[in-house]
DNA sequence: ATAGCTGCAAAAGTTTTGCATGAAA
DNA sequence: TTTCATGCAAAACTTTTGCAGCTAT
């Protein structure tokens, strides 16, 4: 597995350092999402001096490399999370234990067309971020409630 | 619609002062979204002394009882729109023009659906924003490339 | 050797808060 | 008159940048 994120890395042309490692490790083991400064706070149990500038670089280039998708939650920060080799596809996050599913549901096509066929223009990209309870939230809030 | 807007106030237990109204005319009176920033840019031109934080009180209260749409764009920015009296819908947004247009396509039905069949969770809301080229836009896009 | 990382400190930019004054109900 | 709204200044926070020194290749 660690031979899979370092050659993931060299793939995109980053150096394989030990702190760019931890950060994707950490991400990749995490069911969820995680924000910079969590990150941060775990990177500071491995390593005696890692600054948060550097948490915050390499999440965008690990981004931008499409290893972890970085996704806008409503509270206005950056979150991202690990992304498998998976394709295009959306996500249903709890908004109470903050876990992260794949959904298959995208609508692309019929985004396009009505983009298409009433506005004349074309489409770029599209965003779209479920929010809701998860099976084991929803339990929890139905007993205690 | 003044009378409207007034009213809406009333109801949300608001004092209809004139920089509330006038802040709810702006964006009834807009198109797409705005944000805190260009809001009051507008309000500058009314109003010959008017604080920036008067104005993000106001759209934030205002989004709270439900009379504007907050939505956080992809630039991590606050944006408001006003809530006339459509229904649930998302917007298709020009990445050049910045011009906001109103979709029909929204898709909550089978989101609904995958969630509680196969994640047995139920959705709170969601977020749908479609990128791309406007009519306009694409037009001179063609032709300058 | 050289291109790319990192730490630190400081900057940038948006959004929020405190508090005294003023306006609506 | 009592409650809420506003202006101003300052704070709070997250995220970004500059730059000198260090590391991976």
């Amino acid at each position: 597995m660690d031979r899979d994120l370092k050659t993931r890395l060299k793939t995109l042309n980053l150096k394989v350092t030990p702190k760019r490692l931890a950060i994707l490790e950490v991400l990749a083991a995490e069911p969820g999402y995680l924000g910079p400064e969590e990150v941060w706070q775990k990177m500071k149990k491995r390593f005696k001096s890692i600054g948060l500038p550097t948490v915050y670089r390499n999440l965008e280039d690990l981004a931008n490399g499409g290893v972890l998708i970085k996704i806008i939650h409503p509270d206005r920060k950056l979150y991202y999370y690990f992304c498998g080799n998976t394709g295009h596809h959306h996500h249903f996050i709890c908004v109470s234990c903050k876990k992260v599913e794949d959904l298959s549901f995208c609508g692309a096509d019929e985004i396009e067309k009505e983009v298409r066929d009433s506005l004349k223009g074309h489409v770029v990209s599209h965003l779209l971020q479920v929010y809701g309870l998860c099976e084991d939230c929803s339990l929890s809030k139905t007993i205690s409630s």
